[in-house]
Formats: structure tokens, sequence, C-alpha cells
DNA sequence: TGTCGTATACTCGTCTGCGAGTACTCGTGA
DNA sequence: TCACGAGTACTCGCAGACGAGTATACGACA
């Protein structure tokens, strides 16, 4: 898998708002804004420069004009060139059709959950459980707000959120339940070592793979 | 949300090994790939050893002792400090009790699935899903190998990986389902507009958020 | 005995992401 | 009318992530 030239998901966010018409890079960050695009990832002003302007040095985006609009600094313009067009889309295509290797953190935390007493545990998932609700009521309104708005086809990533979210509810709903009610085996010698702080050693060696 | 110090996967991999024992860094690497951490993150040389100079920096980990073991390069080891201990416990609470902001990288792709044609689309999400199915069989196999070696709080991240999996190829095999049959609405003027490349441009201005 | 490959253990330099700062302009209200 | 805050449009410089390179030691084989 060779790695993309421009590597950040903001880049693909200026690719895909350049592909509607030619503009300059504030203004690129005002419509992905006003899209809603930065819900998810808020802009960071740094990186967008430094994104347009490599999107340019690789020939995804060429430099229209550089206009001087009343007293304000200057601007310039760029235009989506027809390899940052084929770039896009194979982009798209890459995302649409791999699974990426890097875990979601949460799986990384889970992991690593033993350090936490059981109580603790408890207690976060709870919390956890409490933001991916939440979350997906948001998402739910958004859904309904903008179905009327525009097609179906322009709203499956809400859908695909929602579907997601609610299976990792599901998972920690059961998960909690096992550890509540005590049916999670080891459970006791796990609160036992939290409390001590000794490690089981017959953990240590488990592995050769 | 105060940001770490530290903020790399990678600086949490070390802590969770420095746990143990002390070691030198190039120990923590071998560590992390017996365990078959490196799977999902394969290690980087040059992060290693930037993070961890940055975790003793952050009095995390602190030097123990310089070993010049036959005619190898130096080694230092290091050790984990209390307050290295207190991250650690402090990262995984917040990895197990909050929801992370950035959306996967799929969800990003699926907002933009739409320059690519409903053929294409098709396609493209059956590998995802052959891709799915492979990974879930594989991480089933890792379960059973594994479940006869340790406790199961310490694999609970793998299942709560193939549900996540098996969630998502759900989803996907619906969704594929929609587009193969035609039920999703304004399929054909989808597929127009790509073989066209016109945009139907009552689309143009459909948000004020 | 020589040498070839592999494992050990880093070092260095680049490239990129990003936050914080800058500077100018326009509208609004007192 | 003029001060103030919000919006516009960037610039700069640091710090962190990473790849590729380096250098030595050791075992095996011929």
């Amino acid at each position: 898998m060779k790695k993309r030239k421009v590597a950040s998901m903001l880049g693909l966010a200026v690719l895909s708002v350049a592909l509607e018409r030619a503009m300059h890079p504030y203004e690129m960050a005002a419509v992905l804004k006003q899209r809603g695009k930065d819900a998810d990832m808020p802009i960071k002003w740094g990186s967008l420069y430094t994104v347009v302007a490599n999107l340019e040095k690789h020939g995804f985006l060429e430099a229209v004009e550089s206009v001087k609009d009343g007293g304000r600094p200057e601007r310039t313009v760029y235009r989506i060139t027809p390899a940052g067009r084929a770039e896009f889309e194979d982009w798209v295509r890459e995302l649409v059709g791999t699974v990426e290797k890097e875990p979601p953190r949460f799986r990384s935390g889970l992991s690593m959950i033993g350090i936490l007493g059981p109580d603790q545990a408890i207690s976060r998932l709870r919390q956890r459980l409490a933001q991916l609700d939440e979350h997906v009521e948001e998402q739910r309104a958004a859904l309904e707000r903008l179905r009327p708005l525009m097609p179906r086809l322009f709203l499956v990533e809400v859908e695909y959120d929602i579907a997601m979210t609610e299976a990792e509810g599901r998972w920690v709903r059961g998960f909690l339940e096992e550890l509540t009610t005590g049916a999670l085996p080891g459970i006791d010698a796990w609160r036992r070592f939290h409390e001590t702080g000794e490690f089981p050693d017959d953990l240590g060696e488990f592995v050769e793979r």
C-alpha cells in the first residue's frame, strides 16, 4: 500500500470542496465549516495552508489568480487539476474499499483496562455508554433535520455512524452486565490484584505467538 | 479536554510495558512485537526513541542505568516513575470513558461515496466486506488460540473487535442490498450524474446549519 | 578461517501538523 | 464618530512522527 503524497484527511476535504469550484483556502475552510464537516474534525488553520501548498506541489491543485480585494490580505484562488480529481477518486475508493489497520483508541484502552480496578472500569464504561447514547440522539436528530433537504445518498455516513454507535452501545452494555453481575470469571482475582498491586506472575510469559 | 504531554499511542504502549519492569527502548519494542501489539500498529523506530525521550522529559520515565554489554551499542534502561504510572492510569481511564471525536476513515469515505458511480461503489463495498469477514475469522482464531493461555479479562478487546467488525459487516451488507436491488432512492440520478459529470445543482446550497 | 546474513540498538534529518500570533476591515452601538 | 468586537485571511516557528541509514556482534556454513 503506497502512501498518499498528501496524507492528511484535511487534504481530502480540501479536494472535495475544490471539486465544486475554485476557491481560496480560507473560503474552503468556511465552506467546510458551513457544511458541518468541522463537527468531527475542527479546522486546523496551520494545517490548512500547509496542506493546500502540498496539494499544489504535487499537482493536485493549481493557483488560478491572486486577488487583492479591498484592503484584505491577498487571496490566492486554487482550482483542482485532473490529477487532483483522479487522486480524490482514488482516495475515496481506498477509504471505502479497504479496512484500516489502526484500531480505534477504545480498543487500545480496553486491552489495558486491567490497570483500573473493576469498580473504576464499571464507572468509566457507564460514562462511555451515556456518551454513546447521547451521540446516537444527536445523529438521529441531525438525520431528521437533513433528510428533507438532501437525498439519502448524502446521508449514508450518518446512518452508518448511528448503526456503529448503537452496536458499540450494545456491546458495552453486555460487558457491563457481566461485570456488575460478577459473571466475568476471575473478577475477584482482578480486584485483589488491583488492591494489592501485585501481578499474578503466571501471566508474565503467556506469549510466543 | 487538556491534551496529553505525550500524545502518541506508542507512548501508551511504552508505559504499559515499562510498568512490568525496567527496559531499554529496543527491548520494549521487542516485547510489544512479541505480544502481537505490532499487528495493529507496526513499530516505528523513529518514533520509539522520540517518544521515550519525551516521556523522560515529562517525568514519566527515568533512566536507570546505561549498560555497555558486550560490544553492542550502549543501552539506556528506563524505569517508570509514579507520575508515569499515574499518567498511564489516567490515560486508560480517558480511553475507556470517553468517545473519541475523530470519525473512522471509512465514515469520511462514505460521505464522499457519491464521487464513485454506483457500480464502483458496489464493487468497493464488496471488497471491504470480504476484508471484514476475513478479519473476523482471524480474530476468532486468535481468540481460540489465546483463550487457554490467559484470563478473559485480557481478551475483551478482541471480543469487542469481533463484535464491531461483525456489526460493520451487517451494515455494509444491508447497504449493498439496497444498492444492488435498486431500493435506494435516487440511484438513477446518481448514475446519470456520474456518467455525465454534471452536478444536480439544486444540491449546491442545502446547508446553513 | 573467512564471510554472509541477521539481530541488536540506536541516530539523524526531513517533512508535516498545528497552535498562536498578526494585521487589516467592517459593522454596530453609545 | 470612534471604540470595540467579530470576521477575514493568512504567516511563522516549533515539535513530534517517521523512514532510512549506521554500526557492531554473533552464529552458521563452507
